[in-house]
Order: C-alpha cells, then sequence, then structure tokens
DNA sequence: TCGGATCGTTTAATATAATTGTCAATCATA
DNA sequence: TATGATTGACAATTATATTAAACGATCCGA
C-alpha cells in the first residue's frame, strides 16, 4: 500500500505544490511531505480532505492503488473509419469500421447547434457509452437530464430510453461506443 | 463520510464482535468502538487493517459508501476512473464507469510525447477500437503501420499484436473503447 | 438468584499524526 | 553574480488516535 507514491504521483499530474496542495486541503505542506514519504499513515479524514483538493473519490484512489486484476489495455488497432447516414443534415453518425463484422460499434458523432435526437425510445439489447471532446451537449437517460462538457461521459444499458440536444451555439462532438452493434 | 456506521454495518453483517475483529486486525475493541461512533477518524492504516480482517477492500469500503443510490448515466471528467498501473511509461488511461458492473468499457487515454506501449502482445477476446481526438498517435498492429491524426481511428480484433507510441511532441488523447471489459 | 461470559462503551495513559517554524536547494529575473 | 520566490525536507511542539483497563448491561445455564 504505497500510498505516498500514489499520492505524489497524482499531485504532480495535476501540477499542484504540497503547499498548495495543502492550503487547498486545510493541513501543512509538511504533513504533505511525511504522507508522500510514507512516514505516517494519514487519518482517513485527512486523505479525503486532501482527495477532495484534487479532487478524486476515494474509491478511485484505492481502486487504482490495490486492483491488480485488471485487464490488460493495450492490444491492437486496425483499419479506418466510415461514414454513415446523413439523416437530413441534421446529427453526422460516422462509424469506425463496418456494423456486420464486428461485436463493438464506434461512432465519431457531430450534433450542429438544435440538433435533437427526439425522445424516441429506441431498444436495443446491450451497452450504450461515450465521451464528448468538443462542445456541449444535454443527454437524457430515463428521465434523467445532464449537460455534458468535454471530458464528461456517459454509461447506460441501451434499453433505457435516451435523448440527445445540443441546446449551444456551438456543434458538439462525441464519440461513442455501442454493444453488441444493433439487430 | 460516515464511516463508522458503515464499519458497523459491514462487521454485523459478518456476525463479528468488535472484540473478535479488533483481535483479528490487531487493534482493541475501544478503537473499534471510537471509530464505529465516529469520535475518531482512524489511519489509513488501521482501516485498512480492519478490512483485511473482514476481509473487504479499501477500494470496495469506500465505492459502496460514496455510491449514490441513483443509477449513474453520466460522468464528469474528473470522475473517470484512471486504471493505469502507474509504471506504464506514463500512459493515462482513464475509464468511464466502472469495470465490474458493465460490458462496456470505454477509456479516455492520454499519451505524453514519447509514450510507448512497447511491442507486448497480450491476448484478449473481443475488439477494440478509438478514435483519436487530440495530437498524433502511431499505432502498429500485426506488422501494419499508420499514423492517426485527430479524427482517425483503429479497430481491429484483440489477438493480433500491437502497439502505440507517441512520436511527436504533444500529448496525444485517445476515446476508445473495448468489448467485452475483462476476462 | 446467582455466577460466568460476552457485549459495547468510557476514561486515563501512551503512541502517533499533524502543525509550526525553519532549512538548503532549485529556479527565475535583474 | 545577487536577489526573491518556490520547492521539498526536517525537528520540535501540539493535537489526535490508539491502547489498556475498567464499567454497566445483557444473556444464559446451574
Amino acid at each position: 500500500m504505497d500510498i505516498g507514491h500514489k499520492l505524489k504521483t497524482i499531485r504532480k499530474q495535476r501540477g499542484l505544490s504540497q503547499r498548495e496542495l495543502a492550503a487547498r486541503a486545510g493541513l501543512t505542506n509538511g504533513t504533505i511531505s511525511l504522507i508522500e514519504k510514507n512516514r505516517t499513515s494519514p487519518s482517513v479524514a485527512s486523505l479525503k480532505s486532501l482527495l477532495d483538493a484534487i479532487p478524486m473519490s476515494m474509491a478511485e484512489f484505492f481502486s487504482t492503488l490495490e486492483d491488480s486484476s485488471m485487464p490488460k489495455y493495450f492490444y491492437k488497432a486496425d483499419e479506418f473509419i466510415e461514414v454513415t447516414p446523413g439523416i437530413a443534415g441534421q446529427v453526422s453518425l460516422r462509424q469506425l469500421g463496418s456494423v456486420e463484422k464486428h461485436a463493438l460499434q464506434v461512432l465519431h458523432e457531430t450534433y450542429p447547434p438544435g440538433a435533437d435526437t427526439g425522445p424516441e425510445s429506441l431498444m436495443h439489447q446491450g451497452e450504450e457509452a461515450g465521451v464528448v471532446v468538443r462542445g456541449t451537449i444535454e443527454v437524457t437517460v430515463d428521465g434523467q437530464s445532464s449537460i455534458l462538457h468535454p471530458g464528461d461521459g456517459y454509461l447506460f444499458d441501451s434499453h433505457l430510453p435516451h435523448r440527445f440536444r445540443n441546446i449551444s451555439d456551438d456543434s458538439c462532438e462525441v464519440i461513442s461506443a455501442c454493444t453488441p452493434p444493433s439487430f
């Protein structure tokens, strides 16, 4: 349980000094120094303060610290992207590869200002997820709504009713994935 | 953060008394009493000892503690879970949602200049795909190489040897998806 | 009705974490 | 250089967590 090293890595990642982090967390730089060198085991209250200031959840901190049974992520890459239906010049869905051959469907979606998929509750099996890479979009899933910005994402079962609306003045791009690919 | 109540619930679930748990964890029953009444904030070392004796991982403890009751569909950028082992050449893999619960795994990957996954060819069933959203990256799959720019992507079966290298001066971001998530 | 055992709680003493104040090393700028 | 601002580390003090021991409450069998 190398908490010190883990904390230091995260702190550096965010470009924070010990003093800056200490100020945000309501602690002192000395304390952080001791923690990072594993010369003391912080109370969970102290660690919580530090993570709140970063910010990062306790669950995430420890899951990356102790979960060694993670699957391997770097495997292989192949091939190229392809374009799909230009429905009335509205929402653009550009698919990666061809649907039939693969178990995984990835789309590069572009929503112009005002674009709206409508309240259609299109049912399929599997899950749907995506990450916003540019612009802003409102996503509604099973009655819950959220405004997502670049870097934000969504993840839900595909059978839940869902809706995408671009209520901003700029177009919005999303990288999304579905599995299994439509039936 | 009601750690005390959470600990007490788990302890009762396992049918342990404060003294039994204390003995297993190498602490005292008094300490457990204070912790469960939230009259002290245990050190992470102490909490780890207690959870090891139950047993339960720190990640599980806090994930069930911080978990909201509502199903979670939306994830802010800072809620993506960092799953990189840490060593891996500073490559950042940030996962959308948690591995265990879903059939679809989406990652927000960041490759700093010079980052290299190496020629490892670990086997994995299913497929992997991704889209470059910023920067440039060289991808090698089964002997074929390609330089991918923003908007480009890759798609392949997961058993071929592959490699990601950032040979540019800027960091590179990729949104990727895998299915199934782990084996 | 009495032990005897086990439970969770509390208190005083002790061990440990956190603060305070300072240090040398590293930068950047003049 | 010289200077000021930042950095991470350290020692001594203060604050806090943990221990050890005792307490009252509850339950059960003799």
